[in-house]
RNA sequence: GCGCCCGUAGUUCAAUGGAUAGAAUAGUGGCCUCCGAAGCCAUUGAUCUGGGUUCGAAUCCCGGCGGGCGCACCA
């Protein structure tokens, strides 16, 4: 329970504090129901606040008493009134009223404001809670299988489980960030054999992962038609997996071409992983994890395949060994489990993949915790991309490639830098378009609900006005302008010997929103949803624009001026550490 | 057949069961002698459909319609 002195006084301690203001103001809330209302038992309910909505609601509110109105027999308002008669109001409350069906509205003063905002600034945290307390949560994303170019299908869980990566850093958490490859499987036996038959060693200097790629389509095509050839795959295949020294040393060519390339992908993301821990890494705990799933009777025969028959359970049946001995991705899934948990005991493992693979990991989650395997497992999913005519398809040859996209998103955004920087060196009107570029592509994916179809357009992906990455960062580039132009214009003056007074209506307006930053992140990380953390930051710019262009500063007199290019400081390092948190760099000048 | 997800302005997206459904873009009309117009200000325009639960539903439940995905040896 949150020492409520803390905000009775009117000034928060946000460093020494694990609580976001949010929470404060939320936990005051509840401790005052419950003095109104010591006999009942309101420990599940919520009774926390919410940021207003309209600003003659009050800046936050509490829906509280109609929640609780069924629970106390009592009509809502009169729960309203009973919390206003009871309530000792912090400091930083201006006042608090009943409206409506029962809210209650929460004004703020302004100088409460103001504190928040100082202890933010005095934050190298911004306010943000440790929330994670060094407990480890590891997060496995991208993922994607070698010998196989990215394409833009690969994008989204790349950018998404990188930003939730970021978050749970951002909040104190020990996150291991783990590249689950596809390095191991059937395809392997075509793509030995094909290369042996049919590479062509150029292009395999040139655009190995192409050429790879080219193979594997070739020799699974060869494989369909031609009985022999699929038999001799296989046998390359068994002399791959019973560890034949060639067939290794093709293999791990394969892999180390592949990944090269990947990580040229990954670097121009700004991504990075602490493993990359393919699926071959786990092979040799197969058999063992088959065992323990036959010793805990929770396998059974069929079909000549092990099975475990979930149907019970609503799950549809999971094979765990097939028929001619190998194993397949459940199996191999479990033992990366029990792998990790062994290894990290993480308090959660997050997985980041395209909704596909919901069954898949309904079922082997369910058959970890029938194991025994204690550790919060969760899938978060999104929605496949798709163009506008069809699904993407090798076949069809309609994939664009994730590198062609980056390419396109630099070419784009360097012709908008050169329209209208016209002025700018060469070199960094290309550095601007690369951080613009970059940006745009990933803002688009991580802005909006993950779990929606998604239509790959360009003119959606490489979005530069409006609700767009360029947007956020034209609002910073600005905000840099504004200080070096404060220094040499006042030179000696330090604004922070002033205080930040809030006197226009913009200057409100941003300022509550720059209060939100650590709840925001909050949220953003407990929901896995990125799009929390962007839709924040575009809120705030668009506070920060109409301020911006609606409030002088530079033009004011000395004291308010002061206090504004303090918010404007405030609103720069928001918006560098929110879009940091989404992958998206901050240049000072595009 | 069974299961999961989605359906909101012309278009692309928002909205922990909360008050008058927010933005962007496209359209229309304004704002650079003035801190960066990649901007700001104003304006037109939407919850697929029929029931139900609730003080209150875009949101929850049931039934339609439309779209996507998954259901035994690929991952």
């Amino acid at each position: 329970m949150i020492p409520s002195r803390l905000i009775l006084n009117g000034r928060t301690i946000m460093k020494q504090n694990t609580l976001s203001f949010e929470k404060q103001l939320s936990d005051w809330c509840a401790n005052t129901f419950a003095t109104c209302f010591p006999d009942s038992d309101l420990s599940t309910f919520t009774l926390g606040v919410t940021p207003g909505k309209n600003e003659q609601f009050g800046d936050y509110q509490c829906e509280a008493a109609m929640k609780l109105s069924k629970k106390l027999r009592t009509n809502p308002r009169a729960i309203g009134q009973a919390f206003i008669d009871h309530a000792v109001l912090p400091g930083l409350i201006e006042k608090i009223e009943i409206a409506g069906p029962g809210f209650i509205n929460i004004f703020l003063k302004n100088e409460g404001i103001s504190i928040q905002l100082t202890d933010m600034l005095t934050d190298e945290n911004l306010g943000l809670p440790n929330k994670g307390n060094n407990q480890t949560v590891l997060i496995d994303y991208s993922s994607p299988n070698i010998a196989k170019p990215m394409h833009i299908g690969h994008i989204r869980s790349t950018v998404i489980g990188n930003s939730i990566d970021r978050l749970y850093r951002a909040l104190g958490y020990n996150v291991i960030a783990d590249n689950h490859l596809g390095d191991w499987g059937t395809q392997f036996g075509l793509i030995i054999l094909g290369y042996r038959e049919f590479a062509d060693h150029d292009a395999l200097k040139t655009a190995p992962v192409e050429e790879l790629e080219r193979i594997y389509v070739e020799s699974y095509n060869r494989s369909k038609e031609d009985g022999t050839w699929r038999d001799r795959a296989k046998a390359e295949l068994v002399k791959l997996q019973q560890g034949d020294k060639e067939n290794r040393a093709l293999w791990a060519t394969f892999i180390q071409l592949t990944l090269s390339e990947f990580n040229k992908i990954y670097k121009r993301l700004d991504v990075s992983f602490d493993l990359y821990r393919g699926e071959s890494f786990y092979n040799d705990d197969l058999a063992k994890t088959v065992e323990k799933l036959e010793m805990a009777g929770l396998s059974e025969e069929s079909d000549g395949a092990l099975i475990c028959n979930l149907e019970e359970d609503g799950l549809a049946v999971a094979i765990v060994r097939k028929s001619d001995g190998g194993y397949n991705y459940t199996t191999t899934d479990i033992a990366t489990v029990a792998s990790r948990t062994e290894e990290f005991s993480p308090a959660e493992i997050i997985y980041v993949t395209d909704e596909r693979q919901q069954l898949h990991f309904k079922q082997f989650f369910h058959i970890c915790k029938q194991l025994g395997i204690e550790t919060k497992l969760t899938h978060i999913w999104f929605g496949l991309m798709r163009l506008p005519e069809a699904t993407f398809s090798t076949r069809e040859g309609n994939v664009i490639k994730l590198e062609a996209l980056l390419d396109e998103a630099e070419a784009r955004a360097l012709e908008v830098v050169k329209a209208s920087s016209p002025d700018m060196d060469e070199t960094q009107q290309k550095e601007v378009a690369r951080a613009v570029g970059i940006g745009a592509i990933k803002y688009t994916d991580l802005s909006q609900n993950p779990q929606s179809l998604v239509t790959f357009t360009w003119k959606k992906a490489l979005a530069m006005d409006g609700n767009s990455a360029p947007y956020l960062q034209y609002a910073y580039a600005r905000i840099a302008s504004v200080r070096d132009k404060y220094a040499t214009k006042f030179p000696g003056i330090n604004p922070d010997e002033f205080p930040i007074k809030l006197t226009e209506e913009q200057e409100r307006r941003l300022a509550l929103k720059l209060i939100r930053f650590p709840s925001a992140v909050e949220s953003a990380a407990r929901l896995h949803r990125p799009s929390v953390m962007a839709d924040y930051l575009y809120d705030l710019s668009q506070a920060y624009s109409s301020f911006y262009q609606n409030v002088p500063f530079l033009k004011a007199e000395q004291g308010p001026r002061e206090s504004r290019i303090r918010l404007c400081t405030l609103t720069a390092s928001v918006l560098k550490k929110g879009l940091s948190l989404l992958g998206i760099e901050t240049p000072e000048r595009i």
